[in-house]
DNA sequence: CAATTTTATGCAAACGTTTGCATTTTTCAT
DNA sequence: ATGAAAAATGCAAACGTTTGCATAAAATTG
C-alpha cells in the first residue's frame, strides 16, 4: 500500500492484488471486466476514499471534458440568460463549463482564447467582442478540429458554425411596428457597427423605412457603445432640438430603458409624443411604466441550440460542411405600452 | 523532430538540440537559463506553434490554476453580479473559474462537489442551496487543505471560511424603516428557514418590532421559496382579509416587486396603504414605479472580498484560524418611493 | 594557472490515468 | 478429455509537463 494520501488506482490495485488496468476498467465499467471483480474494484475505492483525477485522465485521453464560453459579460440579460442554460444543459452531457468574460476588450478575448486552449477545451462557444473583426485568434481551434460555434455576435466572413438570432428581421419589424403605430421620424441607436449584428438590425430599419416610403436620415443614425451614459447623452442630442422625433428604436433594453427615463423626466409623453422599442426584452422592460416593447431573442432555444450543435460538432455526427454552417433562431417582437396608444392596444 | 501534430516542449527540445529540462525552465522564465537560451526556446516555440499544456502541468504539479464556483443560479441577479466579479479578478490572478449551478438542488450540489475535487481546482466558492444542512460533501477540501469559501449562503455550524451580508442588521433596518414610516402590522415573507440568512433576516425583523413594542404575529410570517409564483400565491392570501397589512418585508427583490405588482392590480395603493421593502437591491427595485426600498448587499464588494481571500487562502499568508474566520460584508437600506410617504420623502 | 565558485544545462523520475496487445483463465462444444 | 472460443486480467508504454539532483561550462579568485 502506497503512503501518499491521495488514493490512486494504483492503491487500489496493490490492496486488491489487481493490476491498475483492471481496476481502471473496473471503474469505467469497461465490458470485460468481471462483475465481481467490479464490485470489489468499486467497494475498496470506497472504502479508500479513492477520488479519480481528472487531469490525468485528460492528458491520457486529450480530452478534458470541458467547454469554454467566452461572453462579453455574464451580467447583462441576454448572456447571462444563454449561459445559464448552456451550463445546465452541457452538464447534463457531463461536461463543466469554463465560463470567461471579455469585457468587450478584443485584446483580453485573445488572451481568453488561448488560455481555453491551453487547457484543452473540447469545444468553445463565443459571443464575441463588439470590437472582434479579426477572428484569427480563434484559428487554433479550426486547426484542431475543436467544435467551436459562435453565437448572437457572430462573424461575417469567417468560416465558422453560427447560431445566431434574425437580427435583420428584428430591425425590420421593430421599425415597421413603430411605423404602423404612425410613426413618421424614427431615431435609431445602434451600437457600433464593427459587431454584425448592429449591421443587421440597421438594415432591417432602413428596409422598413424604404417600404414604408419614409425617408432614411443620417442624423436620426447613432451609434455607440450601448451604456447607459452614452444613451443619456444621446438622448440629449436627440431632444436638444425640435422636431422631437416620434418613435425611437433603440437596439438595446438598457438604451431603450434610459431614453424612457429621460422622457419621463422631461414631460415628453411616451407613448403619446413619442414610441419606443427596445431590443432583448430584457425583463426590466416588462417592469417599468410604461412597459416597454422589445424583441425578445428567446435566449433559452439559442442555449439549447448551441449545446445541441457543440454535442454533435463533437460526435461529428454530421458532414464536414455542418462545422460552417449558419442557424437562425427565430426572433418576435413583444408589443407593449411604449409603443401603442391606449386604446389602440392589441389584447 | 517528432511526428505529432500537437507541438510539445520535446519537439522544441530536439529542435533545439536542447534538453526538455532546458525548455521548460526556459518558457517559465527560469533564473539559471541564460537570457539567450530563453530567446532561442522562446522564438523555436513561436515558430512550432507550440501550445502548453495545462493538463500536463496541472497532473505534474497537482495545481490545476482554476477555482471552482458554485451558486444556485447565475441567472439571478446578485450570484451573477457576484460571479462577474469573481470571474474578472480571479483572471487577474492567473486563474480560470468552472462556474456551476446547483439550481437549488441539494443532490446537483453534490455532484458538482465531486466534480470540482476531480478537475482538482485550487480553490472552491459557494453559496449554497436553500436547502443544504449537511455540508459534509465539501469536507474533502477542508481535509485535502484546499481553499473552500462560502458566501452569501452560508452554514452555520460548518467550520469553514464565510463571507456574508450582514443579514440580521439587513432584516432590522428595514423592518425598523417600516415602523418608522408608520407601519403598525408588517407582513415578513421569508426563504425557508433552512436557509440561514432567512433565520438571520428573519430575527432582525423580530427585534425591531420587539425595540418598537410591535407583538410579532405568526400569521404575519410566510416562507416559501422566494419565486414569483409563490410570491403571487402569499399575496392572494395576504389580501384575502382584512385588515390588510400596512407594510410587507420580502426578502427578495423577486417577491417585493410581485407584491407590488399584485397591489397595483387590485387597487391597493403603495405606498400609502401598504408599504413595501425587498432584498439584494436589483435593478428592477429602481425602475418599477413606485420604485422599491430595498437592501443593498455590495456584490461588488463582497465579490472582491471572496477573491482576496482565495487568494491569502492559496497562499497560505494567514495563521490557520483564519481558515474558519467569518466576514461580514455592510449592507445599506435604500430607501424608495414604495416605502416613504410622498412629500415625506428624504431628497 | 589551478582551485573554487557561479552559472547553465542535462538526466530521469514522477504526476495518475488509459489502452493496445499479450497472456491467462474460464466456458463450451465435441 | 480435448481443443477452440470467449472472457478476464496483466504488461508496459504513453500523455506533456516539472524538478531534484548531478554534471558541465564559464567566471572568478588567489
Amino acid at each position: 500500500m502506497s503512503t501518499r494520501s491521495e488514493k490512486t488506482i494504483v492503491d487500489i490495485a496493490e490492496e486488491l492484488g489487481l493490476s491498475v488496468s483492471t481496476v481502471s476498467r473496473a471503474l469505467n465499467d469497461h465490458p470485460n471486466i468481471s462483475v465481481k471483480t467490479k464490485d470489489r474494484v468499486k467497494k475498496m475505492a470506497r472504502k479508500l476514499g479513492y477520488r479519480p483525477n481528472a487531469m490525468a485522465a485528460g492528458l491520457r485521453n486529450n480530452k478534458s471534458k470541458t467547454i469554454g464560453l467566452i461572453v462579453p459579460r455574464i451580467s447583462m440579460f441576454f448572456p447571462a440568460a444563454i449561459s445559464t442554460i448552456i451550463q445546465n444543459k452541457l452538464h447534463e452531457f457531463g461536461y463543466n463549463v469554463i465560463i470567461c468574460q471579455s469585457n468587450d476588450s478584443l485584446e483580453l478575448e485573445i488572451e481568453l482564447a488561448n488560455t481555453l486552449y491551453s487547457a484543452r477545451v473540447d469545444g468553445v462557444a463565443v459571443s464575441a467582442t463588439l470590437y472582434t473583426t479579426d477572428f484569427s485568434h480563434f484559428d487554433i481551434f479550426k486547426q484542431k478540429n475543436i467544435p467551436l460555434i459562435f453565437f448572437d455576435r457572430t462573424p461575417k466572413d469567417y468560416n465558422v458554425k453560427v447560431i445566431k438570432g434574425d437580427d435583420f428581421l428584428g430591425g425590420f419589424l421593430a421599425t415597421e411596428h413603430l411605423i404602423e403605430q404612425g410613426c413618421k421620424d424614427i431615431v435609431h441607436i445602434s451600437g457600433p457597427l464593427s459587431c454584425n449584428l448592429y449591421k443587421e438590425r440597421l438594415a432591417g430599419y432602413k428596409d422598413a423605412l424604404q417600404k414604408h416610403k419614409l425617408p432614411f436620415k443620417k442624423n436620426r443614425v447613432f451609434f455607440h457603445e450601448l451604456t447607459r451614459e452614452n444613451a443619456w447623452q444621446a438622448a440629449e442630442r436627440i431632444f436638444s432640438q425640435k422636431p422631437y422625433p416620434d418613435g425611437v428604436f433603440a437596439t438595446n433594453d438598457t438604451t431603450a430603458i434610459t431614453i424612457l427615463e429621460y422622457c419621463r423626466k422631461h414631460g415628453i409623453q411616451v407613448p403619446q409624443q413619442c414610441k419606443i422599442v427596445g431590443y432583448s426584452n430584457d425583463p426590466r422592460t416588462e417592469i417599468i411604466t410604461p412597459a416597454i416593447t422589445s424583441v425578445d431573442q428567446y435566449p433559452a432555444t439559442m442555449g439549447e441550440r448551441i449545446v445541441a450543435a457543440m454535442m454533435d460538432l463533437i460526435q461529428a455526427r454530421h458532414p464536414p460542411a455542418y462545422r460552417h454552417s449558419q442557424e437562425i433562431v427565430p426572433i418576435q417582437l413583444i408589443e407593449r405600452e411604449s409603443s401603442v396608444d391606449a386604446g389602440k392596444r392589441k389584447k
